[in-house]
DNA sequence: AAAGGGGTCAACCGCAGGGTC
DNA sequence: TGACCCTGCGGTTGACCCCTT
């Protein structure tokens, strides 16, 4: 058969994590780095699958993550990039550092499809929602239309154009750090283990709920 | 006060691409 | 050059929480 499945099921623990687990693993990437993951499970004695252990990571433990409460400039920046780029989170992401390709994933498709949708309906073609769903440029179409080197000199150009409605749209509300200006990932550099430190606020919370059992 | 329904969020699954041997 | 392995991405699902009836 093809290929062996990213972890044996067996002994492979499912579902919401501990704060224990959490713990076992923001210790070992405090002290590591993140990478690896292979050797993430097998090294800290998680009994959770790499996929599990990065996703983790990434979406809730990674420093510099912000949680809930979407700003409106926030909001206006991901009607805008999901209209340019279509679905690619991951991308979107990287305009919003603080956010999490998979929050802003949720946050879409709970609250800005039904909002664009509610404008629609009401006859307001809102600025950036036109095209979005109509399949202007999102989604894959074009990727699957193009060859290869078409497709990325295309997202190029939607990445320049995303730019540019970028501009647009925060000269509407100037408030925003420059950090929007380009994609600047937060990503802390491989190794540097005092980047990791300042993931202290999350620790600190983290270790608060854990040192804490008798709260609930 | 209880039950039901809807909404939200965290996590899992499968696929694809890139890198290494 | 080809095969295999690892990582990352997007879609989907399930559990939990809050609001309404």
């Amino acid at each position: 058969m093809g290929r062996p499945p990213c972890c044996d099921k067996v002994g492979v623990k499912k579902g919401p994590w501990t704060p224990e687990e959490d713990l076992m693993l923001v210790s070992y990437i405090q002290e590591h780095g993140p990478g690896n993951w292979r050797a993430v499970p097998t090294n800290t004695g998680l009994m959770r699958c790499s996929k599990s252990c990065r996703l983790r990571w990434t979406n809730y433990l990674r420093p510099g993550i912000k949680r809930g409460n979407f700003t409106d400039q926030e909001e206006k920046l991901i009607v805008h990039l999901q209209a340019l780029l279509g679905n690619r989170w991951a991308a979107i992401a990287s305009y919003l550092p603080e956010r999490t390709d998979n929050d802003i994933k949720n946050y879409w498709n709970t609250h800005l499809k039904k909002k664009l949708k509610k404008m629609q309906d009401a006859g307001g073609n809102d600025g950036g929602s036109e095209g979005a769903g109509a399949g202007g440029v999102g989604g894959g179409v074009t990727k699957a239309a193009a060859p290869k080197g078409q497709w990325e000199r295309r997202l190029q150009t939607d990445i320049h154009t995303a730019r540019q409605a970028l501009r647009d749209a925060l000269s509407l509300e100037p408030s925003q750090p420059a950090a929007l200006a380009a994609p600047a990932l937060p990503t802390p550099s491989p190794g540097s283990v005092t980047t990791y430190a300042s993931s202290a606020d999350n620790i600190a919370r983290l270790l608060e709920g854990w040192m804490r059992p008798g709260s609930s």
